[in-house]
DNA sequence: CGTTGCGTTGAGAGGCTTCAACCTAGGTGG
DNA sequence: CCACCTAGGTTGAAGCCTCTCAACGCAACG
Protein backbone atom coordinates (compact mmCIF):
# COMPACT_ATOMS: atom_id res chain seq x y z
CA UNK A 1 0.00 0.00 0.00
CA UNK A 2 1.05 3.47 -0.44
CA UNK A 3 0.82 5.88 1.68
CA UNK A 4 -0.82 8.70 -0.31
CA UNK A 5 -0.65 11.94 1.39
CA UNK A 6 -1.11 14.00 -1.46
CA UNK A 7 -4.73 12.18 -2.01
CA UNK A 8 -7.71 13.75 0.28
CA UNK A 9 -8.65 12.34 2.88
CA UNK A 10 -11.87 10.22 1.61
CA UNK A 11 -13.72 10.99 4.78
CA UNK A 12 -13.73 14.74 3.91
CA UNK A 13 -15.08 13.83 0.53
CA UNK A 14 -17.72 11.79 1.80
CA UNK A 15 -19.33 14.29 4.03
CA UNK A 16 -19.58 16.93 1.25
CA UNK A 17 -21.71 15.38 -0.47
CA UNK A 18 -24.05 15.38 2.32
CA UNK A 19 -23.44 18.98 3.06
CA UNK A 20 -21.00 22.28 3.16
CA UNK A 21 -17.99 22.24 4.75
CA UNK A 22 -15.72 25.42 5.93
CA UNK A 23 -11.92 25.11 5.92
CA UNK A 24 -12.24 24.47 9.33
CA UNK A 25 -14.57 21.74 9.24
CA UNK A 26 -12.32 19.90 7.10
CA UNK A 27 -9.32 20.68 8.99
CA UNK A 28 -10.87 19.61 11.90
CA UNK A 29 -11.90 16.40 9.74
CA UNK A 30 -8.47 16.07 9.29
CA UNK A 31 -7.14 16.41 12.50
CA UNK A 32 -9.01 13.03 13.89
CA UNK A 33 -8.03 11.09 10.87
CA UNK A 34 -5.02 10.78 13.06
CA UNK A 35 -2.89 8.55 13.66
CA UNK A 36 -3.05 5.59 11.26
CA UNK A 37 -2.60 2.27 11.46
CA UNK A 38 -1.81 -0.15 8.55
CA UNK A 39 -3.07 -3.49 9.22
CA UNK A 40 -2.52 -6.66 6.45
CA UNK A 41 -5.43 -8.66 4.53
CA UNK A 42 -7.46 -11.07 5.63
CA UNK A 43 -7.14 -9.57 9.56
CA UNK A 44 -9.65 -9.05 12.50
CA UNK A 45 -9.66 -5.53 13.14
CA UNK A 46 -12.80 -6.32 15.90
CA UNK A 47 -13.77 -9.01 17.48
CA UNK A 48 -17.22 -9.94 18.54
CA UNK A 49 -17.75 -10.01 22.51
CA UNK A 50 -14.89 -7.48 22.97
CA UNK A 51 -14.89 -4.42 24.12
CA UNK A 52 -15.14 -1.58 21.13
CA UNK A 53 -11.71 0.21 20.88
CA UNK A 54 -13.35 3.52 19.50
CA UNK A 55 -14.48 4.05 16.47
CA UNK A 56 -13.32 2.74 13.33
CA UNK A 57 -12.28 5.13 10.07
CA UNK A 58 -11.05 3.70 7.10
CA UNK A 59 -8.87 5.59 4.97
CA UNK A 60 -7.44 3.06 2.44
CA UNK A 61 -8.53 -0.45 1.89
CA UNK A 62 -11.55 -2.58 2.00
CA UNK A 63 -12.49 -4.05 5.38
CA UNK A 64 -15.63 -5.86 6.07
CA UNK A 65 -18.44 -6.42 8.76
CA UNK A 66 -19.81 -10.26 9.49
CA UNK A 67 -21.24 -12.05 12.10
CA UNK A 68 -20.44 -16.05 12.74
CA UNK A 69 -22.54 -18.90 13.37
CA UNK A 70 -22.16 -21.75 15.38
CA UNK A 71 -21.61 -23.83 12.47
CA UNK A 72 -18.90 -22.10 10.80
CA UNK A 73 -20.86 -19.90 8.59
CA UNK A 74 -20.31 -16.70 7.97
CA UNK A 75 -22.82 -13.86 7.36
CA UNK A 76 -20.94 -10.31 6.07
CA UNK A 77 -23.38 -7.35 6.69
CA UNK A 78 -21.58 -4.51 5.48
CA UNK A 79 -18.15 -3.91 3.56
CA UNK A 80 -16.75 -0.61 4.81
CA UNK A 81 -15.12 1.57 2.14
CA UNK A 82 -12.80 4.38 2.37
CA UNK A 83 -14.19 7.05 4.06
CA UNK A 84 -16.85 4.68 5.82
CA UNK A 85 -16.59 4.38 10.13
CA UNK A 86 -18.25 2.45 12.41
CA UNK A 87 -20.97 3.58 14.94
CA UNK A 88 -20.13 6.93 16.18
CA UNK A 89 -22.02 5.78 19.35
CA UNK A 90 -19.94 2.52 19.74
CA UNK A 91 -18.36 3.90 23.25
CA UNK A 92 -21.75 3.06 24.62
CA UNK A 93 -21.51 -0.69 24.42
CA UNK A 94 -19.46 -2.57 26.78
CA UNK A 95 -19.41 -6.00 23.74
CA UNK A 96 -19.21 -5.80 20.12
CA UNK A 97 -21.85 -7.91 18.43
CA UNK A 98 -20.29 -8.11 15.53
CA UNK A 99 -16.83 -8.55 13.80
CA UNK A 100 -14.61 -6.67 11.29
CA UNK A 101 -12.19 -8.05 9.26
CA UNK A 102 -9.83 -6.82 6.13
CA UNK A 103 -10.22 -7.81 2.66
CA UNK A 104 -7.06 -6.05 1.55
CA UNK A 105 -4.25 -4.47 3.75
CA UNK A 106 -5.79 -1.10 5.53
CA UNK A 107 -5.17 2.14 6.21
CA UNK A 108 -7.56 3.26 9.17
CA UNK A 109 -7.47 5.54 12.42
CA UNK A 110 -9.01 4.93 15.88
CA UNK A 111 -11.24 7.45 16.66
CA UNK A 112 -11.31 8.34 20.57
CA UNK A 113 -15.34 8.73 22.00
CA UNK A 114 -13.75 12.01 23.43
CA UNK A 115 -12.77 13.71 19.86
CA UNK A 116 -15.94 12.40 18.10
CA UNK A 117 -17.93 14.38 20.93
CA UNK A 118 -15.49 17.23 21.04
CA UNK A 119 -15.73 17.83 17.09
CA UNK A 120 -19.31 17.43 16.93
CA UNK A 121 -19.76 19.95 19.66
CA UNK A 122 -17.69 22.74 17.70
CA UNK A 123 -18.26 22.26 14.06
CA UNK A 124 -22.16 21.43 13.91
CA UNK A 125 -21.96 21.13 10.26
CA UNK A 126 -19.68 17.41 10.85
CA UNK A 127 -21.35 16.69 13.07
CA UNK A 128 -24.90 16.66 10.69
CA UNK A 129 -23.07 15.03 8.10
CA UNK A 130 -21.82 12.20 10.62
CA UNK A 131 -25.53 11.58 11.75
CA UNK A 132 -26.52 11.56 7.82
CA UNK A 133 -23.68 9.26 7.14
CA UNK A 134 -24.83 6.83 10.05
CA UNK A 135 -28.59 6.91 8.13
CA UNK A 136 -26.90 5.76 5.28
CA UNK A 137 -25.13 2.65 6.67
CA UNK A 138 -28.69 2.23 8.31
CA UNK A 139 -30.29 2.56 5.34
CA UNK A 140 -27.50 0.56 3.29
CA UNK A 141 -28.21 -2.67 5.70
CA UNK A 142 -31.72 -2.44 4.74
CA UNK A 143 -31.50 -2.57 1.06
CA UNK A 144 -29.22 -5.86 1.72
CA UNK A 145 -31.60 -6.92 3.72
CA UNK A 146 -34.03 -6.60 0.47
CA UNK A 147 -31.33 -7.80 -1.80
CA UNK A 148 -30.72 -11.67 0.06
CA UNK A 149 -34.14 -11.77 1.02
CA UNK A 150 -35.74 -10.63 -2.51
CA UNK A 151 -33.94 -10.79 -5.23
CA UNK A 152 -32.45 -13.64 -7.21
CA UNK A 153 -28.91 -14.35 -7.21
CA UNK A 154 -27.69 -12.91 -10.38
CA UNK A 155 -29.89 -9.70 -9.31
CA UNK A 156 -27.78 -9.76 -6.11
CA UNK A 157 -24.39 -9.56 -7.28
CA UNK A 158 -25.33 -6.94 -9.62
CA UNK A 159 -26.93 -4.99 -7.39
CA UNK A 160 -23.82 -5.21 -5.05
CA UNK A 161 -21.47 -4.19 -8.11
CA UNK A 162 -23.88 -1.14 -8.81
CA UNK A 163 -23.73 0.03 -5.01
CA UNK A 164 -20.07 -0.40 -4.75
CA UNK A 165 -19.40 1.53 -8.22
CA UNK A 166 -21.20 4.36 -6.52
CA UNK A 167 -19.78 4.49 -3.07
CA UNK A 168 -16.25 4.36 -4.40
CA UNK A 169 -16.92 7.00 -6.74
CA UNK A 170 -17.60 9.35 -4.22
CA UNK A 171 -14.13 9.21 -2.92
CA UNK A 172 -12.90 8.96 -6.53
CA UNK A 173 -11.55 5.16 -6.23
CA UNK A 174 -13.49 4.72 -9.91
CA UNK A 175 -12.08 4.85 -13.24
CA UNK A 176 -13.84 4.81 -16.06
CA UNK A 177 -16.74 1.74 -14.87
CA UNK A 178 -13.98 0.77 -13.13
CA UNK A 179 -12.56 -0.26 -9.68
CA UNK A 180 -10.05 -2.81 -7.18
CA UNK A 181 -12.08 -5.19 -5.81
CA UNK A 182 -10.05 -7.40 -3.55
CA UNK A 183 -12.54 -9.99 -2.54
CA UNK A 184 -12.95 -14.13 -3.71
CA UNK A 185 -15.74 -15.72 -4.89
CA UNK A 186 -15.69 -17.68 -1.41
CA UNK A 187 -16.34 -13.66 0.03
CA UNK A 188 -19.20 -12.55 -2.33
CA UNK A 189 -20.67 -15.70 -1.42
CA UNK A 190 -20.87 -15.01 1.92
CA UNK A 191 -22.04 -11.28 1.39
CA UNK A 192 -24.77 -12.70 -0.91
CA UNK A 193 -26.09 -15.82 1.02
CA UNK A 194 -25.00 -17.86 -2.07
CA UNK A 195 -22.66 -20.73 -2.12
CA UNK A 196 -18.85 -20.29 -3.70
CA UNK A 197 -19.86 -22.41 -6.35
CA UNK A 198 -22.47 -20.47 -7.42
CA UNK A 199 -21.10 -17.16 -7.02
CA UNK A 200 -18.96 -18.67 -9.72
CA UNK A 201 -21.51 -19.43 -12.14
CA UNK A 202 -23.37 -15.91 -11.37
CA UNK A 203 -19.92 -14.09 -12.48
CA UNK A 204 -19.80 -16.29 -15.44
CA UNK A 205 -22.87 -15.32 -16.71
CA UNK A 206 -22.58 -11.67 -15.83
CA UNK A 207 -19.54 -12.03 -17.93
CA UNK A 208 -21.49 -13.66 -20.69
CA UNK A 209 -23.69 -10.91 -20.84
CA UNK A 210 -21.02 -8.81 -21.29
CA UNK A 211 -22.18 -6.53 -18.49
CA UNK A 212 -18.46 -7.00 -16.74
CA UNK A 213 -15.15 -7.87 -16.85
CA UNK A 214 -13.79 -9.11 -13.50
CA UNK A 215 -9.94 -9.97 -13.30
CA UNK A 216 -6.99 -9.38 -11.69
CA UNK A 217 -8.70 -7.79 -8.43
CA UNK A 218 -9.98 -5.44 -10.56
CA UNK A 219 -13.92 -5.01 -11.44
CA UNK A 220 -14.93 -3.45 -15.21
CA UNK A 221 -18.47 -2.65 -15.64
CA UNK A 222 -19.22 -2.97 -19.74
CA UNK A 223 -22.82 -1.78 -19.27
CA UNK A 224 -23.64 -0.01 -16.47
CA UNK A 225 -26.79 0.97 -17.82
CA UNK A 226 -27.76 -2.81 -18.52
CA UNK A 227 -25.90 -3.96 -15.08
CA UNK A 228 -28.16 -1.22 -12.82
CA UNK A 229 -31.46 -2.45 -14.51
CA UNK A 230 -30.76 -6.07 -13.69
CA UNK A 231 -29.96 -5.07 -10.26
CA UNK A 232 -33.47 -2.78 -10.18
CA UNK A 233 -30.97 -0.42 -8.61
CA UNK A 234 -32.50 2.65 -7.28
CA UNK A 235 -29.69 4.89 -4.83
CA UNK A 236 -31.59 7.03 -3.41
CA UNK A 237 -31.01 4.82 0.03
CA UNK A 238 -27.49 6.34 -0.62
CA UNK A 239 -28.85 9.74 0.13
CA UNK A 240 -26.32 11.19 -2.05
CA UNK A 241 -26.91 15.26 -3.76
CA UNK A 242 -29.25 15.42 -0.80
CA UNK A 243 -28.68 18.73 0.81
CA UNK A 244 -28.44 20.27 -3.11
CA UNK A 245 -31.92 19.00 -3.27
CA UNK A 246 -32.76 21.06 -0.30
CA UNK B 1 -57.50 -0.56 21.14
CA UNK B 2 -58.33 0.67 24.76
CA UNK B 3 -55.58 3.48 25.80
CA UNK B 4 -54.08 2.36 28.74
CA UNK B 5 -53.06 5.49 30.39
CA UNK B 6 -52.74 3.62 33.86
CA UNK B 7 -49.42 1.17 32.19
CA UNK B 8 -45.91 2.25 31.93
CA UNK B 9 -44.79 4.05 29.36
CA UNK B 10 -42.84 1.31 27.09
CA UNK B 11 -40.73 3.46 25.65
CA UNK B 12 -39.43 4.09 29.32
CA UNK B 13 -39.65 0.55 30.16
CA UNK B 14 -37.11 -0.13 27.13
CA UNK B 15 -34.77 2.99 27.92
CA UNK B 16 -34.32 1.63 32.00
CA UNK B 17 -32.59 -1.58 30.39
CA UNK B 18 -30.20 0.87 28.64
CA UNK B 19 -29.00 2.37 31.94
CA UNK B 20 -31.50 4.34 35.23
CA UNK B 21 -33.10 7.15 34.75
CA UNK B 22 -34.05 9.96 37.37
CA UNK B 23 -37.53 10.85 37.51
CA UNK B 24 -37.14 13.45 35.87
CA UNK B 25 -35.93 12.07 33.14
CA UNK B 26 -38.88 9.74 33.22
CA UNK B 27 -41.10 12.84 33.17
CA UNK B 28 -38.96 13.93 30.23
CA UNK B 29 -39.95 10.95 27.93
CA UNK B 30 -43.44 11.17 29.28
CA UNK B 31 -43.37 14.67 27.95
CA UNK B 32 -41.91 13.49 24.47
CA UNK B 33 -44.69 11.18 23.80
CA UNK B 34 -47.46 13.29 23.42
CA UNK B 35 -49.70 14.06 21.50
CA UNK B 36 -50.86 10.52 20.85
CA UNK B 37 -52.67 9.68 17.81
CA UNK B 38 -54.70 6.31 16.66
CA UNK B 39 -53.61 4.52 13.63
CA UNK B 40 -56.20 1.76 12.22
CA UNK B 41 -54.24 -1.59 10.97
CA UNK B 42 -52.97 -2.49 7.64
CA UNK B 43 -52.27 1.59 7.01
CA UNK B 44 -49.32 3.42 6.08
CA UNK B 45 -47.43 5.95 8.45
CA UNK B 46 -44.79 6.74 6.27
CA UNK B 47 -44.57 6.75 2.29
CA UNK B 48 -40.90 6.34 0.97
CA UNK B 49 -40.12 9.14 -1.30
CA UNK B 50 -41.90 11.64 1.43
CA UNK B 51 -40.13 13.96 3.70
CA UNK B 52 -40.47 12.97 7.11
CA UNK B 53 -42.80 14.51 9.33
CA UNK B 54 -40.49 13.73 12.63
CA UNK B 55 -39.70 10.78 14.65
CA UNK B 56 -42.09 8.32 15.22
CA UNK B 57 -42.58 6.65 18.05
CA UNK B 58 -44.55 3.74 19.10
CA UNK B 59 -46.94 3.58 21.70
CA UNK B 60 -49.20 0.34 21.60
CA UNK B 61 -49.46 -1.92 18.16
CA UNK B 62 -47.21 -3.46 15.59
CA UNK B 63 -45.90 -1.73 12.49
CA UNK B 64 -42.98 -2.63 10.20
CA UNK B 65 -40.81 -0.91 8.22
CA UNK B 66 -41.07 -2.01 4.76
CA UNK B 67 -39.43 -1.43 0.82
CA UNK B 68 -40.91 -2.40 -2.30
CA UNK B 69 -39.33 -3.71 -5.44
CA UNK B 70 -40.73 -2.86 -8.59
CA UNK B 71 -42.01 -6.53 -9.57
CA UNK B 72 -44.54 -5.59 -6.62
CA UNK B 73 -42.63 -8.05 -3.88
CA UNK B 74 -42.36 -6.52 -0.28
CA UNK B 75 -39.64 -7.05 1.70
CA UNK B 76 -39.75 -6.27 5.14
CA UNK B 77 -36.96 -4.77 7.13
CA UNK B 78 -37.36 -4.07 10.85
CA UNK B 79 -40.69 -4.63 13.30
CA UNK B 80 -41.24 -1.39 15.27
CA UNK B 81 -42.85 -2.70 18.76
CA UNK B 82 -44.28 -0.61 21.49
CA UNK B 83 -41.11 1.27 23.05
CA UNK B 84 -39.33 1.55 19.31
CA UNK B 85 -38.64 4.86 17.58
CA UNK B 86 -37.83 5.68 14.24
CA UNK B 87 -34.42 7.68 13.80
CA UNK B 88 -33.58 10.32 16.03
CA UNK B 89 -31.48 11.98 13.30
CA UNK B 90 -34.06 11.53 10.59
CA UNK B 91 -34.99 15.05 10.45
CA UNK B 92 -31.42 15.64 8.60
CA UNK B 93 -33.27 13.76 5.35
CA UNK B 94 -35.25 15.02 2.62
CA UNK B 95 -36.59 12.11 1.23
CA UNK B 96 -37.30 8.91 3.28
CA UNK B 97 -35.97 5.59 1.41
CA UNK B 98 -38.52 3.56 2.88
CA UNK B 99 -41.69 3.27 4.18
CA UNK B 100 -43.77 2.16 7.84
CA UNK B 101 -46.94 0.22 8.06
CA UNK B 102 -49.43 -0.60 10.68
CA UNK B 103 -50.07 -4.45 10.95
CA UNK B 104 -52.66 -3.49 14.05
CA UNK B 105 -54.13 -0.65 15.67
CA UNK B 106 -51.51 1.37 16.69
CA UNK B 107 -50.96 4.18 19.31
CA UNK B 108 -48.12 6.55 17.86
CA UNK B 109 -46.27 9.90 18.91
CA UNK B 110 -44.56 12.08 16.05
CA UNK B 111 -41.58 14.13 18.39
CA UNK B 112 -40.37 16.84 16.52
CA UNK B 113 -36.52 17.74 15.72
CA UNK B 114 -36.42 20.37 18.28
CA UNK B 115 -37.90 18.33 21.12
CA UNK B 116 -35.97 15.27 20.45
CA UNK B 117 -32.81 17.64 20.49
CA UNK B 118 -34.48 19.32 23.76
CA UNK B 119 -34.53 16.11 25.57
CA UNK B 120 -31.05 14.73 24.70
CA UNK B 121 -29.68 18.15 26.06
CA UNK B 122 -31.60 18.35 29.17
CA UNK B 123 -30.83 14.75 29.75
CA UNK B 124 -27.88 13.17 29.04
CA UNK B 125 -29.11 9.46 30.72
CA UNK B 126 -32.09 9.99 28.16
CA UNK B 127 -29.90 10.79 25.38
CA UNK B 128 -27.32 7.65 26.22
CA UNK B 129 -30.31 5.62 26.36
CA UNK B 130 -32.15 7.00 23.02
CA UNK B 131 -28.55 6.20 21.18
CA UNK B 132 -28.04 2.74 22.63
CA UNK B 133 -31.57 2.17 21.32
CA UNK B 134 -30.24 3.15 17.90
CA UNK B 135 -27.51 0.90 18.11
CA UNK B 136 -29.51 -1.89 18.79
CA UNK B 137 -31.85 -0.98 16.09
CA UNK B 138 -29.04 -1.62 13.85
CA UNK B 139 -27.78 -4.73 15.45
CA UNK B 140 -31.45 -5.99 15.10
CA UNK B 141 -31.20 -5.14 11.02
CA UNK B 142 -27.44 -6.83 10.94
CA UNK B 143 -28.92 -10.09 12.95
CA UNK B 144 -32.23 -9.80 10.57
CA UNK B 145 -29.18 -9.82 7.23
CA UNK B 146 -27.71 -13.13 8.80
CA UNK B 147 -31.29 -14.48 9.12
CA UNK B 148 -32.47 -14.49 5.75
CA UNK B 149 -28.73 -14.88 3.74
CA UNK B 150 -27.75 -18.16 5.95
CA UNK B 151 -30.10 -19.60 8.35
CA UNK B 152 -32.68 -22.40 7.02
CA UNK B 153 -36.52 -21.59 6.44
CA UNK B 154 -37.31 -23.14 9.98
CA UNK B 155 -34.84 -21.62 11.25
CA UNK B 156 -35.58 -18.35 10.17
CA UNK B 157 -39.20 -18.28 11.99
CA UNK B 158 -37.59 -19.78 15.06
CA UNK B 159 -35.62 -17.11 15.72
CA UNK B 160 -38.52 -14.05 14.75
CA UNK B 161 -40.38 -15.47 17.44
CA UNK B 162 -37.71 -15.94 19.85
CA UNK B 163 -36.68 -12.51 19.11
CA UNK B 164 -40.06 -11.01 19.14
CA UNK B 165 -40.83 -12.85 22.70
CA UNK B 166 -37.57 -11.21 24.16
CA UNK B 167 -38.23 -7.58 22.77
CA UNK B 168 -41.60 -7.93 23.77
CA UNK B 169 -40.90 -9.23 27.45
CA UNK B 170 -38.91 -5.99 28.15
CA UNK B 171 -42.00 -3.67 27.38
CA UNK B 172 -43.84 -5.94 29.77
CA UNK B 173 -46.28 -7.27 27.01
CA UNK B 174 -45.08 -11.39 27.33
CA UNK B 175 -47.07 -13.36 29.84
CA UNK B 176 -46.07 -16.61 30.25
CA UNK B 177 -44.46 -17.63 26.79
CA UNK B 178 -47.20 -15.58 25.09
CA UNK B 179 -47.59 -12.78 22.94
CA UNK B 180 -50.26 -11.31 20.47
CA UNK B 181 -48.88 -11.93 16.98
CA UNK B 182 -51.04 -9.31 14.88
CA UNK B 183 -49.49 -10.54 11.52
CA UNK B 184 -50.65 -12.85 8.52
CA UNK B 185 -48.49 -15.39 6.87
CA UNK B 186 -47.76 -13.47 4.06
CA UNK B 187 -46.17 -11.17 6.06
CA UNK B 188 -44.16 -13.61 7.87
CA UNK B 189 -42.79 -14.40 4.30
CA UNK B 190 -42.54 -10.90 3.35
CA UNK B 191 -40.48 -10.82 6.85
CA UNK B 192 -38.37 -14.00 6.14
CA UNK B 193 -37.62 -13.69 2.06
CA UNK B 194 -40.41 -16.67 1.95
CA UNK B 195 -43.27 -17.54 0.24
CA UNK B 196 -46.56 -17.76 2.33
CA UNK B 197 -47.28 -20.96 1.39
CA UNK B 198 -44.06 -22.39 2.95
CA UNK B 199 -44.35 -20.15 5.93
CA UNK B 200 -47.17 -22.34 6.18
CA UNK B 201 -45.94 -25.27 6.00
CA UNK B 202 -42.74 -24.41 8.22
CA UNK B 203 -45.66 -23.36 11.13
CA UNK B 204 -46.95 -26.75 10.91
CA UNK B 205 -43.43 -28.22 11.16
CA UNK B 206 -42.99 -26.06 14.37
CA UNK B 207 -46.28 -27.05 15.57
CA UNK B 208 -45.67 -30.88 14.63
CA UNK B 209 -42.77 -30.58 16.77
CA UNK B 210 -44.77 -28.91 19.96
CA UNK B 211 -42.41 -26.13 19.88
CA UNK B 212 -45.39 -23.19 19.14
CA UNK B 213 -48.87 -23.27 19.02
CA UNK B 214 -50.49 -20.27 17.24
CA UNK B 215 -53.79 -19.35 16.75
CA UNK B 216 -56.36 -16.56 16.90
CA UNK B 217 -53.56 -14.01 16.91
CA UNK B 218 -51.68 -15.39 19.80
CA UNK B 219 -48.67 -17.05 19.40
CA UNK B 220 -47.21 -19.29 22.72
CA UNK B 221 -43.86 -20.67 22.52
CA UNK B 222 -44.25 -23.98 23.73
CA UNK B 223 -40.28 -24.91 24.86
CA UNK B 224 -38.20 -22.08 24.74
CA UNK B 225 -35.30 -23.77 25.01
CA UNK B 226 -35.43 -26.18 22.01
CA UNK B 227 -36.63 -22.92 19.87
CA UNK B 228 -34.00 -20.96 20.55
CA UNK B 229 -31.95 -23.74 20.18
CA UNK B 230 -33.17 -24.77 16.93
CA UNK B 231 -32.85 -20.85 15.68
CA UNK B 232 -28.88 -20.88 17.35
CA UNK B 233 -30.69 -17.56 19.09
CA UNK B 234 -28.13 -15.22 20.58
CA UNK B 235 -29.85 -12.38 21.84
CA UNK B 236 -26.43 -10.64 22.79
CA UNK B 237 -27.02 -8.43 19.92
CA UNK B 238 -29.96 -6.29 21.94
CA UNK B 239 -27.74 -5.08 24.52
CA UNK B 240 -29.89 -6.01 27.42
CA UNK B 241 -28.86 -5.38 30.85
CA UNK B 242 -25.49 -4.21 29.40
CA UNK B 243 -25.13 -1.47 32.10
CA UNK B 244 -25.29 -3.36 34.83
CA UNK B 245 -22.39 -6.19 33.36
CA UNK B 246 -20.18 -2.69 32.82
C1' DC C 1 -76.33 -17.87 3.11
C1' DG C 2 -73.13 -16.12 -0.10
C1' DT C 3 -68.86 -13.56 0.06
C1' DT C 4 -64.35 -12.68 1.47
C1' DG C 5 -59.92 -13.10 3.62
C1' DC C 6 -56.79 -16.13 5.29
C1' DG C 7 -54.99 -20.66 6.21
C1' DT C 8 -53.97 -25.42 4.45
C1' DT C 9 -52.62 -28.96 1.31
C1' DG C 10 -51.00 -31.21 -3.19
C1' DA C 11 -48.17 -31.57 -7.27
C1' DG C 12 -44.70 -30.21 -10.40
C1' DA C 13 -40.87 -27.26 -11.65
C1' DG C 14 -36.63 -25.02 -10.98
C1' DG C 15 -32.98 -22.49 -8.59
C1' DC C 16 -29.41 -23.33 -5.75
C1' DT C 17 -26.52 -26.47 -2.88
C1' DT C 18 -23.35 -30.08 -2.26
C1' DC C 19 -19.76 -33.01 -3.55
C1' DA C 20 -16.22 -33.74 -6.47
C1' DA C 21 -12.86 -33.19 -9.89
C1' DC C 22 -10.02 -30.35 -12.60
C1' DC C 23 -7.70 -26.06 -14.10
C1' DT C 24 -4.66 -22.05 -13.73
C1' DA C 25 -1.45 -18.64 -12.03
C1' DG C 26 1.81 -17.29 -8.85
C1' DG C 27 5.18 -18.38 -5.44
C1' DT C 28 8.80 -21.40 -3.51
C1' DG C 29 12.56 -24.33 -3.18
C1' DG C 30 15.78 -27.42 -5.10
C1' DC D 1 15.55 -22.30 -14.23
C1' DC D 2 12.30 -25.52 -13.70
C1' DA D 3 9.34 -28.64 -10.83
C1' DC D 4 6.32 -28.54 -7.36
C1' DC D 5 2.80 -26.59 -4.39
C1' DT D 6 -1.07 -24.04 -3.11
C1' DA D 7 -4.99 -20.92 -3.26
C1' DG D 8 -8.58 -19.72 -5.77
C1' DG D 9 -11.34 -20.23 -9.87
C1' DT D 10 -14.13 -23.35 -13.06
C1' DT D 11 -17.07 -27.05 -14.39
C1' DG D 12 -20.20 -31.28 -14.01
C1' DA D 13 -23.82 -34.05 -11.90
C1' DA D 14 -27.24 -35.22 -8.54
C1' DG D 15 -30.47 -33.92 -5.24
C1' DC D 16 -33.14 -31.07 -2.25
C1' DC D 17 -35.24 -27.04 -0.65
C1' DT D 18 -38.31 -23.75 -1.86
C1' DC D 19 -41.36 -21.62 -5.32
C1' DT D 20 -45.39 -21.43 -8.18
C1' DC D 21 -49.84 -22.66 -9.44
C1' DA D 22 -53.94 -24.44 -8.01
C1' DA D 23 -57.58 -26.16 -5.31
C1' DC D 24 -59.94 -26.48 -1.08
C1' DG D 25 -61.25 -25.44 3.97
C1' DC D 26 -63.02 -22.46 7.23
C1' DA D 27 -64.50 -18.78 10.10
C1' DA D 28 -66.22 -14.05 10.22
C1' DC D 29 -69.36 -10.96 8.43
C1' DG D 30 -73.04 -8.56 6.12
Amino acid sequence: MTPSSTQQNPLIAKLERFGPLSDGDRAAVQGISTPVEYVSAQTDLVHEGEKPRGTLLMLEGMAYRYKMRASGARQIVAYLLPGDMGDLDVGLLNHMDHSVGTFSECKVAWIKPEALAGIQQAHPAVASALRMSTLVDEATLREWLLNVGGRSSIERVAHLFSELLLRLQVVGLVTGDSYKLPIRQEELGDTTGMSTVHVNRVLMELRRRGLIDLSGGSLTILNRRDLEALAEFKPNYLHLGEWRAA
